[in-house]
DNA sequence: ATCACCTTGTACCAATCGGTACAAGCCGTC
DNA sequence: GACGGCTTGTACCGATTGGTACAAGGTGAT
């Protein structure tokens, strides 16, 4: 019938707020279609996958947003402080200041986990080396900044969680700042 | 045809369960039926608000036992650092280390956020208030206590992300060892 | 023993789920 | 301008969704 080339480069991000907003399961192809402008035709073509395809590519999608963003950049800025206070001004822009949730976290959380198991630990651990390496260098021994990274992630994580139950960004603000100190403070 | 007397007291620790492991939307009645072994007459019988009710009677239940086992004893402590003591062993207990998943949390991160909304921010709110309240006691001022307390509260939920994303049960023990020791540091 | 009431299994409902099939149409190529 | 290959809308599929209706059966009070 027609021809509108819809690239996947703008259809994964309108799949990735789909998920975001409701899950892996709540996102229904009718939420899909609507959200994409797509009919099941293209989806399908597209996705021959279906949803757990869509799903896959959505976060092979933020796995390299995040290791071209924050990943890559924490471990090549010549001073590591910078990588980190710049980690974290992404993370504040990436999540809209806790309005946005975190599609990995959500996946982890929910039923979903196995089918994404690998996709969700690669974001994880990626996370934590980078900013784990940025740590080493700004200082800490090695068991102290894999711990101090964990530690980061996962108050972020955390604080994401917060905010949504508490409809309050402030939360993620101050979260945000209390670990940014704690994490840029002298070994 | 029967008579079992199911007590709803032994039926809502079993909806929790399913609530958990698939979310709001994911607990299909056929899961709901399968854990509890009550058909759906039962079911609707004991919760004519059918899904909806169970879920607020699980959230209700759950606020009930944090109160009891968490919050009360916080405030009632003799010595605060005992009680805050007393909370992380609850909560690592409560939390099976890391295995089980924090319900509210779950709620609060899908798209049933909404119809929850008020019990999400009791829970949160009520845990806040009280570990607040002991940390004042514990020395610290007004807005130094109530931050410190939602930087706990916001660790844990994120501990129990991080743990269910890799896996392992060791982050959770990690995790709320730090934030127990940043917690019961001296002010 | 009777009776009213509560509990329960089953059949059923419309709506929606993810997914498939396919014809109709648009496109670039020759 | 005819052709072949993508892209697309629509109709359709069986399975499952949350929920209702109700008859059958069990229980406790009398």
């Amino acid at each position: 019938m027609a021809k509108a080339i819809a690239d996947r480069a703008e259809v994964v991000p309108q799949l990735a707020e789909v998920f975001r907003a409701h899950g892996y399961e709540g996102a229904t192809l009718a939420l899909i279609t609507e959200a994409t402008g797509l009919g099941k035709g293209s989806l399908y073509n597209f996705f021959p996958g279906g949803k757990e395809q869509m799903a896959q590519e959505v976060l092979a999608s933020i796995d390299l947003w995040f290791t071209d963003h924050i990943y890559a950049p924490l471990r090549s800025a010549a001073d590591p402080a910078a990588g980190i206070a710049a980690m974290f001004a992404a993370v504040d822009s990436y999540f809209r200041s806790g309005q946005r949730v975190c599609l990995v976290g959500v996946v982890a959380l929910g039923a979903a986990r196995d089918l994404f198991a690998d996709a969700v630990k690669t974001y994880f651990t990626g996370w934590i080396d980078a900013l784990a390496h940025s740590l080493r260098r700004l200082g800490h021994d090695k068991a102290a900044a894999r711990h101090m990274a964990e530690q980061a992630v996962l108050a972020i994580q955390g604080a994401l969680v917060l905010t949504r139950a508490l409809d309050d960004t402030r939360v993620f603000t101050r979260a945000l700042a209390t670990v940014r100190a704690q994490v840029l403070a002298k070994p």
